[in-house]
DNA sequence: TCCAACTATTTATCTGACAAATCAGATGAT
DNA sequence: ATCATCTGATTTGTCAGATAAATAGTTGGA
């Protein structure tokens, strides 16, 4: 990657741990390792290494007692809607399945926030949608990124729904985007996220259609997943 | 409350900032108190207030930066699924108008998980749908808490979709149950969650007809939306 | 065999110090 | 006067070491 920024060192800890665990490295039930393996490990102090594991627990990958260390949690108590906890699966998961996980939850919310949005018929976060069309567009034809344009056209249509809940799962939308772009054009030699099923989305919310708005963002999900899972089953699971 | 176990001194601190952020005490934009203030004002070390804050950090509630303390981050970047951020907004929300938030969210993913385990049909997790069902059957008869068996209903649907971005919102049908059952009490002087609705969601998944289970979660989630939704505009926003 | 006390280990908390980042004000050059 | 730079103060970031609290394992006694 290229803009590497450095972070703090109980970042890099968190995050490495984060990805240990997230790949299987520590199985729920397991122990991690101790705070001063940890600190040894990193040459960092055991402020760095608690805080580190702090955040580890705070994402709902583990429980600490005295004495018995720091023990992996189910795996129906990690906060896998977390954008770090996003990032770290992705480190480790395996594509394709991935994919298809993220647009069958995307599947599910994206619809009622489309619908959601037609019926609130805010003008100034319809506009946001809009914008984002218009990068699409330009995207399209070279100008700007089509993954961010992307991402932040259903992020408006979250936003536009007018529901905190919906919110957090932009990072869900992000990283599938992210992901899946690359992978689609190598299943279909071509990128998958059509302009087309964009615009009904867009001019049902703008004409406030609900049901009609629902019925695009499903349409075009779904179109796209059907896709991914028979490319899947032709290519063998991955 | 009953079984208030002591907790750790910075849970107890990030618990109560994280309740007075959610409360809108330190609106996004503003700076939370500092360290040092922290530790005056709870009497604990900075090692405590330190990690209280990277708990906040996890959640997305802030960023930190040296010489300008913690900054609230905008309510976009907040993970309200988290389940401690939900309890924190619980703290404070205006009941109805959350329980429609709540409502509003499930009716997206929840029908989707309903026709994802009619799809996979795994013995196992549909038997787990069964034994919740039971439950609610035995506490709609004085025998058990009703709304926790409520709650494992739904839980298990999610479990059964075979999805683990599905799984971190059991946090969120749990705060919706708990919170929704006293106030729809409130509202219509009787609990609306039937037993009629959720054994057509049962059947449905049992048959392994992901269409039908789709559309029973979505009827029955959709009524009671409905209800709470007129409800709210006849006795005005609450 | 069972239970209570003891020991060792690990996390939880406290204290104090220094490093690094950054804002605000002073200083100096143009 | 304006702008860049330098300086100092403030706040978080990191380190080090010590004590407290919880708990698994061991030991000893009844």
């Amino acid at each position: 990657m290229a803009g590497n920024q450095t972070s703090s060192v109980t970042d890099e800890i968190a995050n490495i741990l984060g990805r240990e665990i997230l790949g299987g490295l520590f199985p729920p039930g397991s122990t991690l390792i101790g705070e001063e393996e940890i600190c040894a490990r990193f040459g960092a102090s055991r402020s760095a290494a608690r805080e580190a594991v702090k955040i580890l627990w705070a994402k709902g990958l583990l429980v600490t007692r005295p004495r018995r260390g720091s023990r992996i949690r189910p795996l129906k108590d990690w906060n896998f809607l977390d954008p770090s906890v996003l990032g770290w699966l992705r480190a480790s998961a395996t594509p394709r399945h991935f994919i298809i996980e993220l647009l069958e939850v995307r599947l599910g919310f994206e619809c009622e926030a489309a619908a959601l949005a037609a019926g609130r018929n805010k003008a100034d976060e319809i506009a946001a949608i809009r914008e984002a069309f218009e990068a699409m567009r330009a995207a399209s034809s070279g100008q700007g990124d089509p993954v961010l344009s992307d991402a932040a056209f259903h992020e408006a249509v979250l936003a536009a729904a007018g529901n905190r809940f919906f919110l957090p799962l932009s990072a869900l939308i992000h990283t599938a985007l992210q992901y899946s772009v690359p992978t689609t054009n190598a299943l279909f030699g071509h990128p998958v996220g059509d302009l087309d099923a964009h615009g009904k989305v867009l001019r049902a919310i703008e004409a406030g259609d609900s049901a009609r708005a629902r019925k695009a963002m499903h349409d075009m999900l779904s179109e796209v997943l059907a896709r991914v899972r028979t490319a899947v089953e032709l290519t063998g699971a991955g």
